[in-house]
RNA sequence: GCGGGUGUAGCUCAGUUGGUUAGAGUAUCGGCCUGUCACGCCGAGGGUCGCGGGUUCAAGUCCCGUCACUCGCGCCA
């Protein structure tokens, strides 16, 4: 007989009754009855009742041990009587009658209970996220993020990808997310840098002819984390594809996206391949107040600017007079309810830092609020006209400058439909977002930057460069977007070596400049490069999507907290001085601010 | 770096207007219990109310500072 399990405990079934096996796992929970005693024994796959009674010598070790002790069970499987049917396992209508028993490994007492679903304090569930790992709900995410990987990488070999691994220990790009460095201790005072993603391996995989590029690429970028963004590293799914138009690369990728989500989504609809939205940059500003918005989320913004010139509500017209923009967020169905909901509204709206939310509340048909009062009976009644809104219909404006307003209107928007219960959580709305803005102006540094990926081509190319207003320039640079999260981000890239350095000129950088920084990829592109495109997926986002979590460390094996340290292993932590010595490395004490 | 939230027993939480010895569930320990599946019953131990300072006759409760966790802003080509 095998040493630990002769099966696994989801596996015995009515079939095995009367047969002699043996168990391993965790004791999952215990039900202690004097005479006879129940144990949950626990493994990866599943829970199986165990049985002592008198008879057997395993009752008193099984009743001193506690949770999570780790043993082996050898014993009869027993078919249970009707009445004590557990319909809710799938071992349920089965148990095993203990004969021997074999304390593998004592637990201590839990710093984190295993069974159950309540929830713990994160620093706890960190530090012991070993236990915290054998929670069901973490544990299940977990093999369904593999699951999700895999399917990725079947997916994209299919479509004719090939994997490629590029370098870890790379060099430092001077664009973008801060870098995680490495010193060097063959060359004192140089540093490696991890790589932020694959992008110019990966065009240099095209520049040398691979034509269709993919990998789960480990990324680093050293910067803030958020709920959606995880400190330190992540992954992509990061592709690149040779003689492609932007159009190419998204018709070749739908399918995998769509596919993957259909393939988790546990029957929720996907937006089917082929029927992606394209919507350009400007209209998803205007229409959603965002890049990356919520199309489960029926509420379009409109703009009123031209509505409140002159009006009667001198804020606005004032606002107008002075070149600002004014957004509606119509909110259906608000105006029958109470004032409450839109001083709340506006409330939350100083509290996120802006200077407010004016609203006009309609109680059937007749309009309310400070705005409808000052602006004019007739051109209230405009107003409403022109944005369709019925009886009992509500209103909020965001006004100021132009991306301001707009940016209001967007977090006003979900905001109304999360009160309002507008949206329909089960479904995923894929879309994407096209026509991004090439470059932008920096107002702190008071010059014009790239709004991207500088390594993107410009629609218009050399002649564009050289001859529009930078400002707007439109880029071959495009989003994928699922349910108000951005999960992949790509563009058709520049190849042209000319091109590159006009473009870099605009923000200010010579030719010298490029070559210096980077010098690899301009070379490349002397020597016959192809044109080429591509994209990368936000792994993570999509697993927690999929996984219906709220955060990335619902789906992720060890993250670390939110300042970066890894509470289990103990990362960040002080070298020792020799290996300083050797890196020429001195750590000098933080100037105290 | 900035703003919001949270912090009371190992864990989840309650704690009224500032007022007696800070409670419950769960876990732990002891006892009872032969059909439970979140088993049940009896009992016990367990508290720097995150930490420091202040106001007050009196602080878990009010004020200031600070720390931890978290959400957001900045940041994230």
């Amino acid at each position: 007989m095998h040493a630990y399990r002769t099966h696994t405990c989801a596996a015995l079934s009515k079939a095995n009754v009367g047969d002699t096996i043996r168990l391993s796992g965790w004791v999952h929970r215990k039900r202690d009855h004097g005479g006879v005693l129940f144990v949950d024994l626990r493994d990866h796959y599943g829970l199986t009742q165990i049985v002592a009674d008198s008879d057997s010598v395993a009752l008193p070790v099984l009743e001193g041990l506690r949770l999570e002790s780790v043993v082996t069970i050898d014993g009869v499987v027993k078919a249970r009587a009707e009445s004590t049917i557990n319909p809710n396992l799938p071992t349920g209508e089965i148990e095993v009658f203990a004969r021997e028993v074999k304390v593998l490994s004592r637990a201590d007492e839990l710093p984190l209970p295993v069974a159950g679903e309540q929830e713990y304090p994160e620093d706890i569930r960190l530090r012991y996220r070993f236990l915290d790992l054998r929670r069901e709900t973490l544990h299940a995410n977990i093999v369904k993020r593999t699951q999700i990987i895999s399917d990725m990488r079947r997916r994209m070999e299919a479509a004719g990808f090939t994997e490629y691994s590029t370098p870890i220990l790379t060099a430092s790009s001077p664009e973008g997310a801060r870098d995680f460095l490495v010193p060097s201790r063959i060359h004192p005072g140089k540093f490696y840098a991890l790589p932020q993603a694959p992008q110019q391996y990966k065009q240099l995989l095209m520049v040398a002819g691979f034509d269709r590029y993919f990998q789960i690429a480990p990324c680093f970028r050293d910067e803030d984390p958020r709920a959606d963004r995880l400190p330190g590293e992540f992954y992509q799914l990061d592709l690149e594809m040779s003689f492609v138009t932007q159009e190419e690369v998204w018709d070749t990728m739908e399918p995998v996206m769509a596919g993957v989500f259909e393939a988790f989504a546990d029957g929720k609809p996907v937006t089917p391949a082929g029927s992606f939205r394209r919507i350009p940059y400007a209209q998803s500003m205007l229409d959603y107040g965002s890049d990356k918005p919520d199309l489960r989320n029926p509420i379009i913004i409109k703009d009123v600017t031209s509505h409140f010139e002159g009006s009667g509500f001198g804020i606005f017209a004032g606002i107008v007079a002075s070149g600002g923009t004014i957004r509606a967020i119509p909110a259906p169905g608000a105006g029958a309810g109470s004032r409450k909901f839109f001083d709340d509204m506006n409330n939350w709206a100083r509290a996120e830092g802006h200077s407010g939310l004016g609203y006009i509340n309609i109680k059937d048909g007749v309009p309310g609020g400070p705005i409808a009062k000052n602006h004019g009976e007739e051109r209230t009644a405009e107003l409403i006209a022109a944005l369709g809104l019925g009886e009992n219909d509500g209103v909020f404006f965001a006004a100021g400058k132009e991306e301001q307003a707009a940016k209001l209107a967007g977090l006003a928007r979900t905001r109304v439909a999360e009160q309002l219960d507008l949206i329909d959580k089960d479904r995923f709305e894929l879309c994407w977002i096209v026509d991004f803005p090439f470059y932008e102006w920096d107002e702190d540094l008071k010059k014009v930057e790239f709004s991207h990926n500088p390594f993107s081509m410009p629609q218009g190319g050399m002649e564009a460069l050289q001859t529009q207003d930078p400002l707007t320039i439109k880029a071959y640079q495009y989003d994928l977007v699922c349910n108000g999260y951005e999960i992949a981000s790509g563009s058709i890239r520049n190849e042209s070596p000319e091109t590159m350095v006009k473009a870099f000129e605009i923000t200010g950088l010579t030719q010298a400049d490029v070559e210096e920084r980077f010098g690899g990829m301009y070379r490349a592109f002397h020597y016959g490069a192809p044109p080429h495109g591509g994209m990368a997926a936000g792994v993570d986002r999509v697993v927690m999507l999929l996984c219906g979590a709220q955060n990335l460390r619902e789906i992720t094996l060890f993250p670390m907290n939110q300042k970066a340290e890894d509470l289990l292993m103990n990362a960040p932590s002080p070298a020792e001085p020799k290996q300083l010595r050797e890196l020429s490395i001195r750590v000098v004490e933080a100037p105290k601010s």
